[in-house]
Parts: C-alpha cells; sequence; structure tokens
DNA sequence: TGTACATCAGTGAACGCGCGTTCACTGATGTAC
DNA sequence: TGTACATCAGTGAACGCGCGTTCACTGATGTAC
C-alpha cells in the first residue's frame, strides 16, 4: 500500500508531467504546480531536491505515461486486424493525438523536442532517453524488422509532422497533410 | 545609408536572432541581449517597444538569415549539376547544418519548432509565418513540382530530423542516420 | 568661423514582480507504556 | 483504554536574485545665425 506522501508525490509528478508536455520545460513553477496538485509551495522540498529533478522525473513520467494515451487508439486498429506499426503511425498522426498534445497527453519528444539538445544534466539525459526510447519502440512495433536508422528517420518525420501540425492548426487542412504523411511513411516504412 | 541608430537596431537583431536559434526564447533576455549587442540595458526601449517585439522581429531574421548558411552549401551542389531541392536536403540534414544549428546559425524552424505552438500574439504570427514560409520554400525549390501536402511531409521530416539529431549527438552514429534520412527522402520527394 | 542651443543615442540607477529555495512552525497520525 | 510523546506531511512567511521596464541624465553631433 501506498502511503500517504508516496500518493501526494505521485500528484505532484502527474501534475508536472502534463505542464511540461503542454506548456514546455520553462513553464513549469514550483509554486505552479504545487497550486495545481491542491498543496503549497513550502511543502515540495520534501519530495524533490530541487525544480530540476522534478522536470527531469516529470519528463520519464510523461513519456511513460504518453504511450498508454496513444495504446487506446492502436488496440482499437489492431483489433480491426492492423499491423502494430501501422496502428501506431496512424494513431500518432491523428486528429486526436494533436488535439491531446494541447491538453498535456501528447508525445513529448514532439512537444519539448527542440529544447532538448539545450537541457543539460538530469534533464538532459531524461531527454536523451525519450528520444532513444521512442526510436526503440518503433522498432519494437516493426517486430524488429525495422533497422535502427530507418527508426530514427521515422521518429524524425513524426515529431516534426506532429509539431507541424500543431503550429499551424488554424491555417489550412491539417487533417488532409496529415493524411498525406501518414500515406506516405506507411507505403514506405510498413512492411 | 543607413543611420548609426540604424545600425546599432540591425546589430540588437542580430545578436537576438542567434539567441533564440541556439538557445531559444526563453532564452532571450533584454540585458543579455544589449550587453553582446556592445551596450546597457537602458537603450533597449529607443529601438523595440518591448522584449516579445524584439524577439518577434528576431525570429523573422533568423528564417531569413539562416537561409543564407545554408544556401552557400546548396549553391556549391548546384555547381556539381544537382537539382535545387535534392541539394537543399543534402544542405539541409549535412553534418555542418547540425554544428551550425548549435551556434545559432541554423534553421529557426528546427530549433524552435516545439516552442512555435505555444507562443501568442505578434511571436506567434512570426512562428506561423516561419513554419509557411519553409514549407512554400520546398516547393518553390522543387521548381512547383512538389504538392503543397508533400512539402508538408517532407518539412516535417526535415525539422523533425535535425532536432533528433541534435538531441543524440552524442549518442552514436548520427551522420549515419542522417544519410539514412537523406537516402529516404531523396527517392522519394526528390523527382 | 564661432557661439548657443536643440536633438540624438546611449547610460545606469531604480522600480516592481515572480521565481526557486529555506525554515520555523502546526495539526494530524502513530507509538509506548 | 487512556495518556504522553514522537514522527510525519504540509503550511506560509521570508529570503535573495534576476528579470522587464522606466526614467532622469550625459556627452556627442547637428543646426541656426
Amino acid at each position: 500500500m501506498q502511503s500517504k506522501k508516496e500518493a501526494t508525490r505521485q500528484r505532484i509528478l502527474e501534475t508536472a508531467a502534463k505542464i511540461i508536455s503542454r506548456d514546455g520545460f520553462e513553464a513549469l513553477g514550483v509554486a505552479d504546480v504545487m497550486k495545481q496538485a491542491g498543496l503549497t509551495h513550502g511543502g515540495f522540498y520534501a519530495h524533490f531536491p530541487n525544480r530540476d529533478a522534478l522536470v527531469a522525473e516529470a519528463l520519464d513520467y510523461a513519456r511513460k505515461s504518453s504511450a498508454n494515451t496513444i495504446a487506446l487508439a492502436v488496440v482499437q486498429q489492431l483489433e480491426q486486424g492492423a499491423k502494430p506499426l501501422t496502428a501506431y503511425i496512424e494513431a500518432y498522426l491523428s486528429d486526436a493525438h494533436v488535439q491531446a498534445s494541447f491538453q498535456g497527453e501528447g508525445c513529448p519528444v514532439a512537444a519539448l523536442g527542440s529544447e532538448f539538445s539545450r537541457q543539460e544534466n538530469a534533464i538532459k539525459t531524461e531527454a536523451v532517453k525519450a528520444s532513444q526510447a521512442f526510436i526503440e519502440k518503433l522498432i519494437a512495433l516493426s517486430d524488429q524488422k525495422l533497422t535502427r536508422a530507418n527508426a530514427f528517420v521515422l521518429a524524425g518525420s513524426l515529431i516534426g509532422t506532429l509539431q507541424l501540425a500543431r503550429s499551424l492548426k488554424d491555417q489550412g487542412d491539417i487533417t488532409g497533410y496529415l493524411a498525406a504523411t501518414k500515406h506516405h511513411l506507411l507505403s514506405t516504412f510498413s512492411l
């Protein structure tokens, strides 16, 4: 059974993961996270040594939990007989995922990708881990048929496309562009 | 002839463009920009109404001037008979461009892409403009052969790949991964 | 050409504010006997 | 079962600091006569 303190820590972590996924690393403020978790800021340091430690752990948490958001959509497609990698690409580039990313429930590699290379220490470590884990996940979904180099290509396309879709959300036919990207990737990678 | 004040303003703008391209929007501080431009912070408001105005204009400036960095490499390839779009993709995914991006001389859409969707007002406007201009540039380079949807696909892949390359710079064979991406994109898009 | 004044570009002290962090404290829960 | 104390989780005031912004001022340059 998890103690009350552990439950609180978990709540802080979930809140933080959502904030950085939605609004970026810099948007995470200690007082703000605590307030959103229903606490006052002073208690923060009983759970984490400092802000950076929370950010790093929140990134790890976001990486793991965003998988679940997509997994729901993936499962639906799998039941219809789709291959795992195909289902994942469809889900990743869906309007639902673009929408989810605006609510802190999307892929953190896409949400934070351009900030990854500027991080240091613990955060940088998690950023590298998140990027690598994303590539590994694609390889696993392909049942090892994708080479690491090709998984890198696919990962780059997925995160860049999601970012462009977010940026250009109110301009033109994003759904159509996403469909074009899906078509392009599926015809190339989905073996 | 440009006045002394105009020259100073230009210097501030160049400095700011480099800072945001290298370190992100949040890294730009008024006092810091002015110091790097060889001035004291108080004079800033004689040139720009506020920080946001500078950031927005710096993004516009970075977009236009980063084209020059790549253009140099593109020209070299064109002289060897390559097609414009092919030359651009080669240059964009070159080790030199990855390197340049760490010095504030790379593509700002890749450097800032994941932050674009979180901006507001003037900065958001320039962010949208930068994304669209990137897509338009690819269409132009293809001599109008690329559809807008396919240019979107290509743009997404380019910026996402550059980000991953930056993030994973010290892990594994990035040059090889970039080569794989080039090969993939060239065989698909370079007509 | 020389003097008197206006304009210009930039200086640097000061401001209010929000941030991360510290710390003495409180009230609730757990433990000893 | 009841009392006395220890531990725990969280509170909230306070701190130092850096930020964007303001503003009175300065010294150099330009203009009028």
